[in-house]
DNA sequence: TTGTCAACTGACTGTTCAGTTGGTAAGGAG
DNA sequence: CTCCTTACCAACTGAACAGTCAGTTGACAA
């Protein structure tokens, strides 16, 4: 038996080191969200946590270790949804459907993840995704999109250039999702209903503008 | 006169105060569109430049005024051009085709504009923005797309939602342009034929997007 | 020639940060 | 109870950074 015993009852756990880790990442997730790698500050995390900054050290070994940690778990949700699509036997126009409501689904249940690989885009150009991630998301849409054009189904696109449109299109609202507050009136953009309608709007404009006219 | 009259020599200017503002304004600018304001390096800025370091404080007292005069330039070109539109009396669709490559001709010039918005958004929660700016040229698309669905030109989409992935749709492709290797062998995506084909697509997806099926 | 002022510099300073260290204490095993 | 491992922490260190300052250089006017 593991020894983890005192888990499964109601006493508040204190020492545990899973839990202390998973708080840990989740701060530094907002943290790095917000200001990216460098400007992330460990002491900040450690703050928000409530645990000392040297365990941050203890669990991650690095700042760098951390950002790491947190760029994986967010990345293992959307990578493994997305791949287990089985996108080929269909329809290119249902297939980009599913695709794109695969990927808002997923984005939804973690906004920051956006906000996260922009800023790894832009200031580490993306050294720590490299292989198997947003790269190979790309280049799923890429080929979904070139389908659909050599079938007649999509009108005559560039499938590249789309596929970058399309993401924009769909991420770029969570972008700064959480930060601005001036709006009409008392909407929430995070909140569940404003993401179904955001899923809705994004793949209905999408949709309609990839078609065939 | 002004005491200016050797610029207009042919004497390579040393001593040039404008030309020195503007070459830091230069350096900033892209430093800070790859880093944001906090992560950029005042020294990695005046290391680009060739002067010292502390000409940056010379000329703009500190690293916040040299960020907001940065923001400054870059934002003036976007919101003259799209305050000179006129697009009332227009139909909407035609209102919004050149309301979009207004837009995008804009950012094609200043290609790091939408990187460093995405980090004044995200990092300092848009407060060097506030009034003026990229605030109103959102308004100025909303408006546009409301007048588009009540008139029937549109389809039935949420105007303020749409106009939010409108802009990604656009503005994505330049976030992390620069960044990006791995390509379709050897197209840069900020060369002229490239940004015109993005011009271009952008536009024909949108319009596709929200006309009226 | 000399005086003056703006443009410019490199060496300095105080602070803030990532990362370390020496140690405390919880809690289970024997 | 004692021992040992593991979770945890406050106080520290060295480096990197934003910002300063005393002084130099170049241009022009008197």
């Amino acid at each position: 038996m593991r020894p983890r015993s005192k888990k499964a009852e109601n006493i508040k756990p204190v020492r545990d080191a899973e839990a202390t880790q998973a708080v840990i990442l989740t701060a530094a997730e907002e943290e790095f969200a917000q200001h990216g790698f460098t400007a992330a500050r460990t002491e900040a995390i450690a703050a928000k946590t409530g645990v000392a900054k040297s365990m941050i050290y203890y669990y991650f070994k690095d700042k760098e270790g951390l950002y790491r940690a947190v760029l994986q778990r967010s990345h293992a949700d959307l990578v493994q949804t997305l791949q287990k699509l089985e996108l080929e036997h269909l329809a290119p126009d249902i297939a980009l459907e599913n695709f794109l409501r695969a990927l808002l689904d997923c984005v939804s249940r973690n906004p920051k993840l956006p906000t996260i690989m922009f800023h790894e885009a832009v200031q580490n150009q993306g050294k720590y995704y490299k292989h198997s991630d947003s790269v190979s998301i790309d280049a799923t849409l890429v080929a979904l999109l070139e389908k659909g054009v050599n079938s007649g189904v999509f009108r005559q696109l560039d499938p590249f250039q789309s596929a970058i449109n399309i993401m924009g299109a769909c991420l770029f609202y969570f972008v700064g999702a959480g930060n601005i507050q001036q709006f009409p009136q008392g909407k929430r953009l995070l909140s569940k209903a404003m993401l179904e309608q955001h899923t809705q709007e994004a793949i209905a404009l999408i949709l309609a503008g990839v078609q065939q006219s």
